[in-house]
DNA sequence: ACAAATTGGAGAGCAGTGCTCTTGCATATG
DNA sequence: CATATGCAAGAGCACTGCTCTCCAATTTGT
């Protein structure tokens, strides 16, 4: 099935694909940190300095893998929201997290690649920043979405004053257009909480506090609802 | 300074603490994935093999390492709080949170090891369940101490429903007593938003969304105490 | 106080790692 | 068709965690 007969250009690509998919399904075994340039070799039936042809280090390697799990968790948040355009707000936010926290009980150990520590002394290069972005691209839209559209009030309970140049203007201003201050500011609250509920879940650091985590979650992202919503929804 | 006449108690001590410390200092610079025992004993001057007298495996050390860690980042928390004994909440929160994110940041490598993604096949001991426990009663007991005396409402804005057996009841009502459910719930959202806001920051994931870090943390936790804090504070 | 038992350091050695370099063959290009 | 490039193989280097044996120093039991 892999002999067949294939010009120089397509077999590198078929040999690139080849090493990210072994180099996944070994780190679904024991994890990105156990994983080993000569092990996935030995799995492909080639010589360990081989690999070395497409994957010039290890850390580029795992760049590839980084960039394909951001990509992944982006494309599975997009294909949610596509399957609840007709929602409402809360509603989608609830489907668009609920997706982000299932991907990642899927995919543990690419989870913890993306959102757990970094490797040490390594730079994302910009690559990755892009993909990294299609995730949380996926839930400013859910909130500028929900505030398209007209008189609806911010949900302040204390006036908390927004510093001038707090966030980065740029992105905000074309991703989340006619949407408050504070409510971009909440937006991230809401991002970094999804992820840090998630972390928290996946890393054993609910134990002993929360009893049925998807009840707890559900619960969560009502409160998030709350802070980033316009009143009327 | 060091050949001091010791009992072979005491001079097993200072060996596991040299360990720990020599261990400490190497992970500083480079990183727990990038720790070795064979540096550890280079360092210390002494062969390999002897280290695996006082750690049977490397793993051992690394769980010496993550106890240390939280013992460190709670007994920090800890005094950050008696030094604002007098505060009200909201400021105590600000100072007690703060002082979680220094500690954080002055340890960097300390955190991920703690906060970070787990080391795969790896599970926690009861040990250090109960040194991570340290942090988080800080800042149960400031929500508790709000809510210690009368008539204080909840900020509420939708009503949430609260399921029966969400959390794990036992803790939370030695900790928090006469703290209304809803607010037990939220109290875990705010410790996990202050951990996923210093793990999003650390780990790079606010770049090119948050430009000044530390007013956003500030209105961070304000909203964090609006969450918690009764009305009237 | 002396023999016995325990402890901890030294050193060699094993299997594994990332990575480099050279060799030789197959493919693509002028 | 000759030449240049691409890629697999294999040996080798410096490193890792970990084990085992050997031996000296200390602690313990009688």
């Amino acid at each position: 099935m892999s002999d067949v007969r294939r010009s120089r250009a397509e077999a590198r690509v078929h040999q690139i694909e080849t090493i990210k998919s072994t180099s996944r399904r070994l780190m679904a075994k024991s994890g990105a940190p156990a994983l080993s340039l000569r092990e996935v070799a030995r799995e492909m039936g080639l010589v360990s300095s081989a690999i070395y042809r497409y994957f010039p280090t290890r850390d580029d390697l795992l760049t590839a893998l980084i960039v394909d799990a951001y990509n992944d968790l982006g494309a599975s948040a997009e294909r949610a929201m596509a399957r609840c355009v007709e929602g409402d707000p809360r509603r989608r936010l609830h489907v668009v997290a609920g997706s982000i926290r299932r991907w990642a009980k899927r995919n543990p150990h690419e989870y913890a690649l993306i959102y757990g520590s970094p490797i040490p002394g390594y730079d994302a290069p910009e690559l990755t920043i892009a993909a990294a972005t299609r995730v949380t691209l996926v839930l400013a839209t859910i909130v500028a979405d929900a505030w398209r559209g007209a008189e609806k009030g911010v949900r302040a309970v204390v006036d908390v004053p927004i510093h001038d140049g707090m966030l980065e203007r740029r992105g905000f201003e074309r991703v989340m257009p006619g949407v408050p201050d504070v409510t971009r500011a909440r937006a991230i609250i809401v991002w970094s909480q999804i992820f840090g509920f998630v972390s928290f879940e996946l890393f054993g650091h609910y134990k002993g506090s929360v009893r049925n985590t998807n009840r707890y979650f559900d619960f969560v992202v009502d409160e998030m609802a709350n802070l980033v919503l316009p009143t009327s929804v």
